[in-house]
DNA sequence: CTAGGGTGTTACCGGTCTGTAACTTCTAGA
DNA sequence: TCTAGAAGTTACAGACCGGTAACACCCTAG
């Protein structure tokens, strides 16, 4: 075989970088197949030559969102090797950062209430990552030295879904302002419990 | 006049209760108004000379889901009455009741992850709905004699919100199952910071 | 130069959506 | 009983949806 598919322009990342966005800004039921392909400049053909379907191309785009997360907790790694606990108040900031700066919600949380059909098939995809982004979380919170790791983790897990949630639904300047607040508070209050 | 909208059969009510019900089940763009009527019994016409659109709809059963909620904060009252801690437990209490027996989350949050455009009519209601539900959450932390009250009010809020999108993405089995841990935990916690 | 695969273009299919028009049927009240 | 208004019925308009077929066009590897 050749080397694969080439290093050329490749209309389908641009596809599939296209419909994230589309997605994430209007809502999947939002956007039709025809308006992300005209935003990527293509057509609708060769959209279907890459996917199978609108589902298909949904799923791939929340693989993606969970890649670039994969990408964020290297970067926690990164810059403070080692250090799980400053890893932690990484995790906070980063989440605060996309609080203020983006908006709506997250991906993975919208695509789960739009697609409201319990057997469609990114249900599953989306609770797999889910679940791993949770398994690491605890993990981080565990390694931190903190007693009760998976309470604050799905402590920590909830505060930050219902911040992006409820910016949607009561705005900016709702409860999700005071999230930092509670974040910190609360990793300040479980780290004295497991002192003691 | 006569008598007004008398109290014979109501074909309005029963659009707007069959509406509430399958907006819940299946989001605002899961389900026409076709099928609606078709389960409330009626048909089109009758739905487009009670409500002016679709979105007029959404609205309305948007308010209806407020006043819903507004009975509940009532029966609290009712059932505790004075005793604003025991008000406040029992509002925890129906809060978790909701998340077990419900599956999907709120329709306000829902709606307004669901209608992403900025000025759609309906996203004031939201709007005035949730800040007010988050006014009296407030109230009753302060009358409870809790010290920070908007806070704990925020906090709880943020983690109910979270935990009804939690239960959709990642599942019955996830962080949410910890909700009521987490807000009694709060709870105790905030009234030890007050007493001391 | 040539062959072939990826791409672009156009047109189309069948279905569903919101919303409306015109007409008939029912029902309640005087 | 007669009448007015509410409700039901059918048909339709116009738009958009996801998905496909047929065909012309590159552009590169050999």
């Amino acid at each position: 075989m050749e080397d694969g598919t080439a290093e050329r322009i490749r209309p389908r990342d641009r596809i599939l970088e296209t419909a994230r966005d589309m997605f994430h800004k209007h809502g999947i039921k939002g956007v039709g197949v025809d308006a992300i392909t005209e935003a990527a400049g293509t057509n609708k053909m060769t959209l279907y030559r890459h996917f199978e379907s609108k589902d298909d191309l949904v799923i791939e785009c929340l693989r993606a969102t969970a890649c670039s997360a994969n990408a964020m907790w290297q970067k926690f790694e990164a810059e403070h090797p080692g250090d799980k606990l400053a890893q932690l108040h990484a995790w906070v900031r980063m989440a605060a950062d996309c609080l203020m700066m983006d908006g709506r919600g997250c991906d993975m949380a919208n695509a789960a209430i739009e697609l409201s059909e319990t057997d469609h098939p990114a249900r599953r995809v989306i609770k797999e990552l889910k679940q791993a982004q949770r398994d690491r979380l605890v993990g981080l919170c565990r390694d931190a030295g903190i007693g009760q790791a998976e309470l604050l983790a799905d402590t920590l897990s909830l505060l930050l879904e219902g911040a992006r949630v409820s910016l949607q639904s009561v705005g900016a300047e709702g409860p999700s302002a005071q999230f930092v607040r509670m974040a910190e508070g609360l990793i300040t209050s479980f780290r004295g419990a497991a002192a003691r």
